[in-house]
RNA sequence: GGACGUGUAGAUCAGCUGGUUAGAUCGCAGCUCUGAUAAAGCUGAGGUCGGAGGUUCGAGUCCUCCCACGUCCA
């Protein structure tokens, strides 16, 4: 019945799967047959749709696939329902990539309805393709049809009516981007879309909770800002930009006044300068303070040339200014000191060169301040304006011109002063707008703030002349030193190196700017951290939970807005003339509220551009309100999805049932201030007003963490270098069983070294749709190696496939087909009548060990995967498979080799068991190894294969078609049984020893012994080992096994005092005891060996030995090899008898034939005949004793004694003698 | 700069509340075994446990300082 099995094939193997589940629909029959059960609830972290996969992803999705699959074969209905991440600046950058768009008036001018519409298209198109990849996973999911995604992709931004199919069946007609606002809806199924409507709307439920509770601000920050990019930046893409460059930085003084506003002067009326210097020039035009540090000393010099006196940081006068980098480059080695940059004056050597100078003295720096001095551009609008520059409604009503004086720079959180002597003058030029410090200071201090640029990064227009121009021009640069120097302010100028954070994506540098941002003030974190608390984190050894609630002690305020197109549209309306602002809830709301643009908007998804021309009107004023012109933040858009998925707005009694979920599983790094933060947040807020029981807030109950994948060598694998693996590259290279249990497998605390891309190798890849020489984005696919994948194979899908090939190469020869009650039992696990010929309380102890060994993997299985821990399921499975293979097939094999046409109960107690645990096994492993399982399964039970042709039957007898159509195995308790493991165990131990004793002593295995001794302290063991004699005999080659209750007579002992029970009692005399024990030796120590005892005497202190005080030891006698481990010794006759020596030589002898019937190809049943010469008379007298034997191995007729050395023959070696041997096959006629 | 973590064989990692000769796996060398196996078994080489102090009868383990690396925060 069954079908023959060949080589293993994994990949085409998988293909073939992939192909019947496909055909035969068998995700949607596991779905159907689990409807109704209980509930388990998984939420996928929706993938960014802008890329294709690479294996990096694969492993969060295997997590996800695996417990799906567990959870299903333990008959829980699943939502199944994956997520992709859809809006943000990253599909923004992508899109104006392909279009050409470099700048955000460029976006504007090609129409942000059409961008709009380009980053769907991008999302449903890489959604298409990451469906298709996941899909080769083996990922089952609610999946959409790729084919359909990207029918929508192309059609969208027309006004052709168009009809789906829905993953659920149900067909809907319409407009493109009005179906697509859909997707993942509930009617339809499929992946959820952060894009719908529905998630978007969900996120405003939450900002209206946030603003009812008066969460909801506007603030100002001074961001680093891309002027072509248009858009502020975070830390990390900051860090991402970095770079050495060149600017002209300038040495300026500013005139100190006196209390009158007039010049000061100093006792000879010399007038009195600042001296400051900057790197970034164009910041002067905005000056407001001037910070010094109190506790540094500021001298006084006077220049020869005007006679002008300068206060700057004593310190810096002979400074060496970057006198390390200068010699050693900015801390890369790609970072070296310009070559066309002179090294640096120092600032005595700029007066000297100017004509000289002299020290007047010194002053403490808290005396400066205070001082008032005069700008370097007061006469600009901005310099003048009342409140600094943009008019906004302060505190402050003073102009900057006025306000300029010197401050006391202040100190950072942990204390050092944010001026320090060094690199500057010690004094430090504050422009409020245009840093972030300076803003920082600034607005402490009560300085106006003068905020010079526009988004575009050019000056506002009251800057004069220095309006339109861009504040990172070198010409800008020059103008203002033009007209430093015009006004006399001007001091020096120097090319300056330094590391300069730049636009990661244009290259521009960046400028610090002053800008609205919205934020939702965070004070309510301790209800965060309260919900924190509830969830059980994964893996315990990284901390997850401390780690969230550190991030969630020290976060900001969350800046939810961008000034970008595409994304969620924030509710937020603002009153034109007041600036008051309302959050709107909902679009019936916006609806009922709306006063104009409702039409426009209408039959539009809820984006830009369409949702800005919607404007209400304030209750309050009376006054039009328009929508602020940002979009949110893209983790509003995943932390929502615990609601918006679940139906939270439309169908409360179906969110409850799913909510929270059961498990959460991501790759950790970076998401505990990401995703798993937003939905901790959002869930919080969207709970506060329901419950006030934190656990009921909970979005999940479990967060099951991995680390990232990298390459071999332990580095991360880039895009850009060509290091990154493709996910297709892998799937079809090393197979997607291997990859998963590489994956599953892993500590997931730990980076996963995945393997090896090497571009420079072009492979053509087979894949189920034919040879692809590129991925569909135009990358040639290259080769990839994986020592870690080929390790898999080896270690546990080899050894399995040749399991399964064995049981049924001899099935088949054998003609044994299992009855229908045992393929039943098969499937499903359960008692069935008459299912086993052989009572399993009947079959030899070997048969009835496996089988407790399954249990105890069942076992095992079972409890890893609901604690989420599969890694510790694989490690017992792959040591289960290696007792099937290495030990209960190895030892059984003979069983199922006896003659064709016997029916003994032994051999069928052999064959079912060994069935029994191979479809067990399948059952066990198809959450893992699906395909793998699939395959043992199908052909086990069904005796079908996977090719086209079997899928067109259904299955017999009501069999489930598909392995994961069957109910995972339960622990069958009769038949666990410990002892029987304990035991197997202890045998399998004395076979190690023996095989130790044996090659310790130079006794090759197929030399026989005659005796092997054995003791153990404790009965059970020695039962243990008595009872498996005949196994161990075997296996070590002994003809007698016998249990003694001593091994004295062979063995010495040797004593050594236990350090850990001793050493607290008698402290300082353990060195005494080191030495003494073994020194009194048996004589004296004996009795502990009987349990009695012993005092003796050590330094003059009684000391008193009980058996737990002393481990004993053998060491061997004459004639006896020993050994000893935990607790059994035992020990073996290394006396040679003749008789022994003759019997190992016809082992030799047979050995050497059997492999040369391997050398001449024959087949197992293949009859030869033997000719041998040797002129060695213990050799004929070995031939004379043996022959029969030897003829029974080896599949002899005839066994020939030469007179000469046959030609063909091989000359070997058996014991001690030489013989010359050949094999003659014998035709069967 | 701060917080946390890591540092043990050529590689990857165990090593629990301090205890004897510091282990496992892979790799390497040798031997053994083998008619399902691309295996398997045994033995061996390979370690100043990041460094320096300290506590203790005894430190990879506890304490202090230092060094290197990583992550997060500033």
């Amino acid at each position: 019945m069954f079908q023959p099995v060949s080589d293993s094939d994994f990949i085409p193997g998988e293909h073939s799967v992939l192909k019947l589940w496909k055909q035969q629909q068998t995700f949607q029959r596991l779905r159907k047959k689990n409807a109704g059960g209980p509930r388990w609830s998984f939420l996928d972290g929706p993938i960014t749709a802008n890329n294709p996969m690479g294996v990096h992803h694969a492993w969060g999705r295997t997590y996800k696939d695996t417990y799906q699959r567990f959870f299903a074969m333990t008959g829980h209905e699943l939502r199944y329902q994956n997520g992709f991440d859809c809006q943000g600046l990253w599909v923004e950058v992508e899109v104006e990539k392909e279009l050409g768009l470099g700048t955000k008036s460029a976006v504007r001018e090609f129409g942000i309805d059409r961008f709009v519409n380009e980053c769907k298209r991008r999302v449903l198109r890489f959604a298409a393709r990451q469906t298709e990849q996941s899909m080769r996973l083996g990922y089952w999911m609610d999946w959409d049809d790729p084919d359909q995604l990207r029918r929508l992709a192309d059609t969208l931004g027309t006004d052709e009516e168009i009809t789906i199919t829905a993953p659920s069946g149900v067909r809907a007609t319409g407009r493109t981007h009005q179906l697509v606002e859909r997707l993942g809806c509930p009617e339809w199924g499929g992946s959820y879309f952060t894009f719908s409507t529905e998630n978007n709307e969900t996120i405003w439920t939450f900002l209206k909770k946030c603003f009812q509770r008066g969460k909801i601000y506007q603030g100002h920050d001074v961001m680093p800002w891309s002027g072509r990019g248009g858009s502020a930046y975070s830390q990390m893409e900051i860090a991402e930009g970095r770079r050495l460059t060149t600017h002209k930085s300038v040495f300026v003084r500013f005139p100190l006044k006196d209390a009158n506003g007039a010049p000061r002067r100093d006792e000879s009326g010399r007038p009195e300068y600042l001296l400051i210097w900057t790197t970034t020039p164009w910041t002067l035009t905005s000056n407001v303070g001037a910070a010094v540090n109190p506790d540094l000393e500021y001298v006084r010099i006077r220049a020869l040339r005007d006679d002008a006196v300068y206060y700057f940081a004593k310190d810096n006068l002979n400074f060496q200014r970057l006198a390390t980098e200068f010699r050693e480059g900015f801390g890369r080695p790609e970072w070296k000191w310009p070559s066309d940059v002179p090294r640096l004056k120092t600032i005595a050597q700029i007066f000297k060169e100017q004509g000289g100078f002299e020290e007047l003295g010194t002053v403490p720096g808290s005396e400066l301040v205070g001082w008032r001095y005069e700008g370097p551009f007061d006469d600009l609008p901005a310099q003048q304006m009342p409140g600094g520059c943009p008019a906004e409604e302060t505190t402050v009503e003073c102009s900057g011109a006025a306000w300029h004086r010197v401050v006391d720079g202040g100190r950072d959180s942990r204390g050092n002063p944010h001026v320090v002597a060094g690199e500057g003058t010690g004094i430090v030029h504050m422009a409020p707008g245009c840093g972030d410090i300076d803003y920082r200071i600034g607005t402490a201090l009560g300085m106006p703030v003068i905020a010079p640029l526009k988004e575009d990064g050019t000056y506002r227009e009251e800057f004069g002349e220095f309006s339109g121009r861009e504040a990172i021009s070198p010409e800008t640069a020059d103008l203002v030193i033009d007209r430093l120097r015009e006004k006399g302010l001007l001091v020096a100028v120097e090319i300056y190196p330094h590391v300069y954070p730049h636009c990661w994506r244009t290259g521009d540098e960046l400028v610090f700017r002053l800008v609205d941002e919205w934020f939702i003030n965070m004070d309510w974190r301790d209800e965060i951290k309260e919900v924190t608390r509830e969830i059980r984190w994964l893996p315990e050894s990284i901390d997850g939970k401390d780690r969230e609630i550190e991030w969630l002690t020290n976060m900001g305020d969350w800046m939810i807005s961008k000034k970008r197109f595409w994304g969620l549209a924030l509710p937020i309306w603002v009153d034109e003339q007041t600036g008051d602002f309302e959050v709107i809830g909902s679009l019936a709301e916006l609806k009922e509220r709306a006063v104009e643009g409702w039409e426009d908007f209408e039959g539009h998804t809820p984006h830009r551009p369409w949702i800005d021309r919607v404007r209400i009107r304030s209750p309050r004023t009376g006054n039009l309100m328009t929508r602020i012109e940002d979009v949110g933040n893209p983790w509003l858009d995943a932390g929502i999805v615990p609601f918006s998925t679940m139906h939270y707005n439309h169908d409360r009694q179906e969110w409850q049932k799913w909510y929270p979920a059961d498990l959460v599983t991501e790759c950790f790094p970076g998401q505990f201030r990401n995703w798993f933060y937003s939905m901790l947040a959002l869930s919080t807020m969207m709970r506060h007003d329901e419950t006030d029981s934190a656990r009921e807030k909970r979005p999940f109950k479990t967060l099951l963490g991995h680390r990232l994948v990298q390459n071999e060598d332990g580095r991360p694998m880039h895009k850009s270098d060509g290091t990154a693996i493709w996910f297709e590259e892998a799937a079809e290279q090393l197979g997607v069983d291997t990859m998963r249990w590489m994956y599953l497998a892993q500590n997931p605390a730990t980076d996963l070294r995945f393997g090896t891309r090497h571009p420079d190798e072009p492979v053509t890849l087979q894949t189920p749709d034919g040879p692809v020489q590129e991925t569909p984005e135009g990358v040639r696919t290259a080769r990839v190696t994986s020592g870690p994948a080929d390790d898999v194979r080896r270690r546990i899908l080899i050894p399995l496939w040749n399991c399964y090939r064995f049981f049924v190469d001899y099935a088949v020869a054998d003609r044994f087909v299992p009855s229908e009650a045992l393929r039943t039992l098969a499937a499903t696990g359960g008692h069935v009548a008459g299912a086993e010929t052989v009572p399993v309380t009947d079959r030899p102890e070997i048969d009835r060990w496996i089988l407790s060994r399954l249990q105890a993997l069942t076992e095992t299985a079972r409890r890893e995967f609901t604690d989420f821990n599969v890694a510790a399921f694989c490690t017992a499975a792959e040591q289960f498979v290696d007792d099937l293979s290495n030990w209960y097939i190895r030892r059984s094999r003979k069983r199922f080799w006896r003659s064709r046409d016997a029916s003994d109960t032994d051999k069928i107690s052999a064959y079912e068991t060994l069935y029994e645990v191979l479809t067990t096994l399948s059952r066990l492993l198809a959450p893992c190894i699906p395909f793998l399982a699939e395959r043992i399964y199908r052909n086990l039970v069904l005796g079908r294969g996977c090719d086209a042709e079997s899928g067109d039957q259904d299955a017999p007898d009501g069999l489930p078609a598909s392995v994961h159509l069957c109910d995972y195995p339960e622990v069958r308790r009769d038949r666990l049984d410990e002892d029987l493991n304990r035991r197997m165990q202890a045998a399998q131990r004395v076979v190690r020893l023996g095989h130790q004793l044996r090659e310790e002593n130079g006794l090759r295995v197929r030399q026989p012994l005659s005796e092997l001794q054995f003791a153990a302290a404790d009965p059970q063991q020695a039962e243990a080992v008595e009872q498996l004699s005949d196994v161990i005999a075997e296996e070590l080659n002994v003809r007698r096994i016998t249990r003694q209750e001593n091994l004295d007579d062979k063995v010495g002992y040797s004593y050594k005092p236990n350090l850990r029970t001793l050493g607290p009692r008698y402290g300082r005399l353990l060195g005494h005891l080191r030495r003494l024990l073994p020194e009194l030796g048996d004589a004296v120590l004996s009795p502990l060996r009987r349990g009695d005892t012993v005092t003796v005497d050590v330094e003059g202190h009684p000391v008193e030995l009980t058996p737990d005080d002393v481990l004993i030891s053998t060491q061997q006698a004459a004639d006896w090899v020993c050994a000893d481990e935990a607790g059994v010794q035992i020990a073996m006759n290394t006396v040679l008898t003749d008789d022994l020596i003759r019997e190992g030589m016809s082992r030799d002898f047979v050995r050497h034939v059997q492999q040369l019937r391997k050398e001449a190809g024959l087949d197992i049943q293949d009859r030869i005949e033997i000719s041998w010469f040797s002129d060695d008379n213990h050799l004929e007298a070995m031939m004379d004793q043996w022959q029969n034997y030897i003829r029974e191995q080896t599949l002899s007729d005839a066994v020939k004694r030469q007179d000469r050395r046959p030609e063909q023959g091989k000359t070997v070696r058996a014991g001690r003698c030489e013989v010359t041997i050949a094999i003659t096959p014998l035709t069967s006629s």
